[in-house]
DNA sequence: GGCAACTAAGTTGTGCACAACTAAGTTGTG
DNA sequence: CACAACTTAGTTGTGCACAACTTAGTTGCC
């Protein structure tokens, strides 16, 4: 069975909720719900990725990955890992395997040896014409205006600031 | 290394971002920083809540398992995969932790042979109570006010039905 | 120079997510 | 009745995400 992927159901979303037994009456439930909503969005934009990326044969995480590579090439791993906000343990594999597919390679950096240089291959680089329509088709999918997209990307770098600052120590 | 979880750099999120070879001049590289924007507020979400349910002993997809069941008791595996819209193949193993952690009993319902039916342990009950902080902590967490996190919740669910409809066949 | 503190990358182990598949039960139709 | 089509769970294999740890190299400070 495939998932509720192109949701055959709409999923009234943890429906009514969590009904009020200890807790104040209702605003707090929303918040799981926004988070479940993000979470949500956030696989169905996999899903379209998917379909997009299948023939480029990357995944999301190595096409951003990709993405940043073609901006700038000659990348330290740890820079890679602060853009996408990845930590080693999720880089180094994710590394490890657009070096196995032809698409990067790897080299120690001469002036500071602890440093890995990331840099694309030719193959890499000419993966870059065949990304070419991706974004369009992403476009296409979410069927938003370029004023809501800001938006909405505004509104999620604020509350992603705002859970990062709240995760510190507590 | 840690990630960059409570981001030490608030990283620019692909700063400039790939610049304009073959596409046309800028907006559409605003749609693939949105859906990493989504991406990363996800994942700064279930940082929190790592931390908050750390004392529960449930990872976030375990504490969304949990509120099906806290609303409403002996639910067949499908209905859990349908409202949290997960595949059979993350919701099986999922299941089984949770049977494994004692919180949950699966039984072949005896109408229909083929369905499973999730119940709640005495233990698996009791932890109710433990969770009733949750969404309050979440809630501080986020910053939000009621009004922000409706209009979010909504434009997501709008995000998400319209990119399921684009995933179909195309 | 020597050594503690730090930094970069990688490894290991656990859990989520999904595609593709299997096994077992149910239903519809001739 | 019989059998194909469908449904429900579950399994297998791959990849992402992260905590905790290891290894190797660098820097600061005495």
């Amino acid at each position: 069975m495939s998932p509720a992927s192109p949701s055959p159901v709409p999923s009234p979303a943890l429906s009514p909720a969590l009904s009020p037994t200890l807790t104040s009456p209702e605003p707090f439930v929303l918040d799981d719900m926004v988070c479940f909503a993000l979470h949500s969005a956030s696989r169905a934009f996999g899903s379209v990725y998917r379909s997009v990326l299948r023939d480029l044969g990357l995944t999301y995480p190595q096409y951003l990955v990709m993405l940043v590579l073609w901006e700038r090439d000659d990348v330290p791993v740890k820079r890679i890992g602060e853009q996408l906000r990845l930590d080693t343990g999720t880089v180094s594999p994710l590394l490890k395997r657009l070096e196995a597919a032809g698409l990067i390679r790897r080299e120690r950096s001469a002036e500071d040896e602890r440093s890995v240089t990331v840099r694309l291959t030719d193959e890499g680089c000419a993966l870059r014409a065949g990304a070419a329509e991706v974004p369009g088709r992403i476009a296409e999918a979410t069927g938003l205006t370029l004023a809501e997209v800001t938006d909405l990307r505004e509104r999620l770098h604020r509350l992603t600031a705002k859970l990062d600052a709240a995760d510190l120590p507590e």
